[in-house]
DNA sequence: TTCAAAACCTACCGTTTTAGTAGTATTATA
DNA sequence: TATAATACTACTAAAACGGTAGGTTTTGAA
């Protein structure tokens, strides 16, 4: 139950750009430094999520990438998604409940469990943009989100 | 991000039990069978349960296992923090948040993020008992559990 | 007292996922 | 055309996952 180093630095490198000039192209080389993530690695993360309309990129001199739309419409939700695949917490609901061919699912008696957990996940990221952590705009100081 | 078949598992032997007499051993070979999971990756499972102090055992002849509580005291958090281990969605968490040693913790943007998740996990798991899946306590004849 | 049915323990194993590294090709600008 | 950037693909060591296998110990009943 972790997500893993994919989600993690995708999240951390679109955080980074949403604090740069939103028509600035910041290179890979630079965001790796700053965040200290091996770039080789990123370059592995990054189509993830240019696939995903979240980055415009430039090829070449003087190239990188920057945010395709408004920080505070990209989602922790959306981010996670494209990077980590299904966020299903179990398999059973990896293509949405209806679909779920288990031979015991009309009585197994723990998929609502995995149902509402999923739910419950799903709206706490949903409800956290890029613009929000950039920001730190649970404000409070605190040590995490309430929303 | 996924629950792996040890917390399923543990998870679905439980309400198994608190479906029998309170007071009856169920043999682990019973267990396994009714629920179509392999009788010895259950004797591996199992262990964690007893240790955890959710299960009563009885060696020998006509012994097995029975419920160690009260069903409507065991919630789900806590068979799933035995058989999962941490359930926190990042390493940098794993201790508490105050424990974390990593150097870019006091400029980590996301580590609320992923504070946040957590409490949210822990909270809706922690509100869902045994007894609750056992006797469908969602009742609304709907796929989740709203708490 | 012996037999059988149960829990208990521990080693092993094939497959998949994770977290990268490495090398090359392609593109764009100065 | 040299250079600095992304793009693509292959590879790999280590860990986690989902079991299987085989033996040991305990207990109750015949």
């Amino acid at each position: 139950m972790k997500i893993s180093t994919k989600g993690r630095y995708a999240l951390r490198l679109l955080v980074e750009l949403a604090c740069h000039d939103p028509e600035e192209y910041v290179a890979l080389k630079d965001i790796a430094e700053s965040q200290n993530i091996s770039k080789k690695y990123l370059e592995q993360i990054v189509p993830l999520l240019t696939r995903g309309r979240l980055l415009a990129t430039n090829r070449g001199y003087q190239g990188g990438y920057r945010l395709a739309r408004d920080p505070s419409t990209i989602s922790c939700w959306e981010v996670l998604h494209l990077t980590e695949g299904d966020m299903a917490p179990v398999s059973c609901l990896e293509n949405g409940i209806e679909n779920n061919d288990c031979p015991r699912r009309s009585e197994c008696l723990t998929l609502p469990v995995w149902n509402g957990l999923y739910k419950v996940i799903r709206e706490y990221l949903e409800g956290i943009s890029i613009e929000d952590i950039a920001t730190n705009a649970n404000g409070t100081g605190g040590d995490d989100y309430i929303i």
